[in-house]
RNA sequence: GCCGGGGUGGCGGAAUUGGUAGACGCGUUGGACUUAAAAUCCAAUGAGUGAUGAGCUCGUGGGGGUUCGAUUCCCCCCCUCGGCACCA
């Protein structure tokens, strides 16, 4: 006999075992039913568990998952493993446990994490990145790039983390000059790296946001990062020599009449032939300080300008005058064509420049976008001037010198060159080693494991090497959605049929840091495959909005260090998942930030404590028969929580399920058990383990007994909108005076405003007073409008 | 500095094609139950004022404006959060 008490910690593993055991979640890789493709981003498996974070946005997915089931859709909501990357690979230096150990030991945890929270992920599509049959497939997109010649080799400077013993895209470093993950003052150095030419997507990556539903900051963020700006390149040639010329951008080329100087950035190339002998000890010492600075620092230090004069000068193509050349690191050498004009009177910069140097400063009267355009058409004519873009954005650096990543699968011939690794000999599997330090040199511990690193050549049957740099953890996560769809297919990364059915993905939820960095990786990745014939669509995700933070109780970000992180297990142990679940939901909209809030937590262990013990009550009372206020109440309940499903309101769709319990707890006599099973079909996506329970106890405990989450949604009935009496206020010259109820079937201006002027509170306020305008909203409200006095 | 969000009770928040501000939850206060406490249930809860009644006045960061009517629209300003930042 049931005490009829709420036991999440009963209730919870017992329907955990039998949605399992009934394979409720599975999707099926091609139907005639129509799909939906719900995603949340996939985790790294660290040490640390699941986060309250990922619980919050997992649960949203569930929710809109469960919800679009119950709509007769045909659902794919999968997890997987982002698991290659440096926090493990740390960690087998530390302790000498394998990364694969190690990784296998943390996908368990979250695994039975996930489980527990009751999220209805299919797991028979679980992905892992760090599977040679996943990897196999990261490394052929590699290749494909390669082919396209999208992948390339550079020797250039980059940031490098002495600490890690890595270089960095600009991404991972701080606004502190730091290494994002290990906290680190990040360095400059010279290093042959790989690297991918997103900056060839710049502008569709720009452009095609217009097809799909991101939301406004997302857009923005991705439109400021890639930073496309309109402008102009001018040629200034060398005094001294007709045949060179140094090239600036500019986007103000009405501003040309006003340069003083010109400013190289110190590794542009042009700087040792203008230098004059003079001054040629000056500047190489300045060009060789300035590259010792990492560029962080160089930008850092922006306050104070630093300079050199090369005692060179260049002619201003439009009016023939002699401007000197300088050398600043203000200028920076990978932006545009790494020198600028200088306009002190029109731009803070070189006027902060021209101030420190003493250098001339020349107003230009006719500024604007017609003067700009006929100056670049009168020096077009010679060549001298042409209209152009330039990006922010730079190509991304795509190699890591460590073990835990993918192998990039490229053999380096002294013959041939860069030869990449034959198709059928994918995937270039991780060699099993126990020794994970880097090479003195900084090259990945992959360099000293020479059975892996020599082979032969597959173009010539040389002796060459392998690559030994890996791919970064961007590389997995780029493409993964892909592989959900079709993930044990051996023969290709997905096959085409799937791809066509089941993407693109219809809503991606994920965090704001991944705005800038795996959003535009994989929208740039997609668009390879695109351009390939590989998928289908040019964007990836149809609609993209990023979840919230959640702070902890005192309103710092939750870190070990600070001790005050909350544990999803904690939470689980303490009130259940489907308290957790709904409490996040209910914290507010899924878009902004939270402290945690213990108290509040409570409210909805209360919400669900009534809920459970009114369906004892009903099924008790056994009633066939629903009063009209309650089969009213439900049916604003259904068109409220549907609609806010739609717009991911969560927090409000919480709050009208409450306001129907506050209802129906009134009189629970009057109302059916059929319309109580209603009620608890809205609620199973946040509550799906309550609302299991309540439902086997509404069916009396059918066997064979059919999910909640099996059920279609409940329907709604709009004739039940309807109410027979509506209240009107009305107004008095535009402030409340009082309010009458009218029947709905009666709400003419006529009758309306002639109940109005009867209602003795507002006969006071007009008192003899003239209306001179009455205002009426059908159905809204009345406004008398009187003269008024004094 | 630039870009994008925000600013509403003691707290989290609700309400915008302009139309009863404060839904829902937390907290607080009073009451019931209890030997007592917890839990639960009932009631009250924006501020001021009024006899603890009807009511009235004020009230959505500040100041102006449009309107019969503004949390909502327009202009100016302040504060705050997030992103970018010597990008020519």
């Amino acid at each position: 006999m049931h005490d009829h008490v709420y036991n999440p910690k009963e209730i919870e593993p017992r329907w955990r075992k039998f949605w399992e055991s009934a394979g409720l979640y599975q999707s099926d890789a091609v139907s005639d039913k129509e799909k939906e493709y719900i995603l949340v981003e996939f985790p790294y498996p660290s040490g640390a568990g699941l986060h309250v974070g990922h619980v919050w946005g997992y649960t949203m997915g569930d929710v809109i998952a469960r919800r679009a089931r119950m709509n007769g859709k045909n659902v794919l909501y999968p997890m997987g493993w982002d698991a290659f990357g440096l926090p493990t690979e740390n960690y087998a230096i530390k302790t000498g446990i394998h990364p694969a150990i190690a990784t296998a030991q943390n996908i368990e945890t979250f695994k039975d994490q996930m489980e527990r929270l009751g999220f209805s992920f299919d797991w028979t599509k679980e992905i892992n990145t760090t599977d040679p049959s996943y990897y196999k497939w990261t490394q052929w997109i590699f290749l494909k790039l390669f082919e396209k010649g999208l992948a390339y080799k550079q020797e250039m400077p980059i940031n490098w983390c002495p600490s890690c013993k890595t270089g960095l895209a600009n991404e991972e470093v701080t606004s502190e000059n730091t290494h994002e993950r290990c906290g680190n003052v990040v360095e400059r150095r010279m290093i042959l790296q790989w690297l991918l030419k997103i900056t060839e997507y710049a502008d569709r990556l720009i452009d095609d946001l217009s097809t799909v539903d991101y939301t406004n900051d997302i857009v923005s963020q991705q439109v400021n990062w890639i930073g496309r700006s309109e402008g102009s390149y001018i040629k200034f040639t060398v005094s001294t020599d007709n045949d060179k010329y140094i090239e600036v951008f500019t986007t103000r080329a009405d501003t040309l009449p006003g340069v003083t100087f010109v400013v190289l950035s110190p590794e542009h190339p042009l700087v040792a032939d203008i230098t004059t002998k003079e001054n040629q000890e000056e500047v190489e010492k300045y060009c060789e300080s300035a590259f010792l600075k990492s560029e962080l620092e160089r930008s850092q230090l922006q306050k104070e300008k630093t300079g050199v004069f090369t005692g060179g000068y260049v002619i201003n193509p439009l009016n023939g005058e002699k401007v000197p050349v300088w050398v600043a690191d203000y200028v920076l050498f990978h932006y545009g064509t790494g020198a600028v004009m200088g306009v002190p009177a029109h731009d803070e910069r070189d006027m902060a420049f021209a101030t420190l140097y003493d250098l001339p400063v020349v107003e230009v009267p006719d500024v604007g976008e017609d003067a700009s355009k006929h100056i670049i058409g009168l020096l077009s004519v010679n060549g001298m001037a042409r209209e152009g873009v330039e990006y922010k954005l730079r190509d991304w650096i795509f190699s890591r010198q460590h073990y835990w990543g993918e192998p990039i699968p490229i053999i380096n011939c002294k013959k041939c060159g860069l030869v990449p690794v034959p198709e059928d000999q994918l995937p270039v599997t991780l060699p099993n080693i126990t020794d994970f330090e880097p090479t003195i040199d900084g090259r990945s511990p992959l360099a000293k494991v020479t059975d892996w690193v020599n082979v032969t050549c597959p173009a010539c049957g040389g002796p060459a090497e392998r690559e030994t740099d890996t791919m970064p953890n961007w590389a997995g996560s780029s493409w993964y959605f892909l592989r959900y769809v079709d993930p044990h297919n051996t023969d290709e990364f997905a096959s085409q049929k799937k791809l066509d059915y089941m993407t693109p993905v219809d809503l991606y939820i994920g965090g704001a840091e991944h705005t800038t960095l795996h959003v535009l990786y994989s929208r740039f990745w997609h668009k390879v495959l695109f351009d390939l014939g590989y998928v289908s669509t040019a964007e990836p995700y149809s609609k993209r909005r990023n979840r919230g933070l959640i702070l902890a109780p005192d309103g710092n970000k939750m870190s070990k260090s600070l001790g005050n992180v909350i544990n999803p297990n904690d939470e689980v142990d303490a009130v259940g998942a489907d308290t957790l679940r709904m409490y996040e939901l209910f914290m507010g909209p899924y878009n902004e930030t939270f402290p945690w809030n213990p108290s509040a937590e409570k409210g909805i262990y209360r919400f669900i404590e009534r809920v459970y013990a009114l369906t004892y009550i009903i099924v008790e009372k056994n009633s066939n028969i629903t009063s009209l206020e309650i089969d009213q109440k439900i049916h604003k309940t259904i068109e409220k929580v549907s609609a806010d499903l739609d717009s991911m309101k969560f927090n409000t769709a919480i709050a009208a399920l409450m306001e129907c319990v506050n209802v129906i707890e009134r009189n629970p006599r009057d109302i059916s058990i059929s319309n109580w099973g209603s009620f608890i079909k809205l609620l199973a996506p946040f509550a799906p383990f309550a609302a299991e329970e309540m439902w086997s106890v509404l069916c009396g405990k059918l066997e064979p007994y059919e999910s909640i989450h099996a059920q279609s949604w409940p329907e709604l009935d709009r004739n039940k909108l309807i109410e027979d009496t509506i209240t009107i206020p009305i107004q008095v010259n535009g402030k409340l005076r009082d309010t009458i109820n009218v029947s709905s079937g009666d709400i003419t201006e006529e009758t309306v405003v002639g109940l109005a002027k009867a209602s003795t509170k507002i006969m006071g306020w007009i008192g003899g007073s003239q209306i001179t305008k009455t205002v009426y909203v059908p159905g809204k409200m009345v406004n008398f409008v009187i003269q008024q006095e004094g």
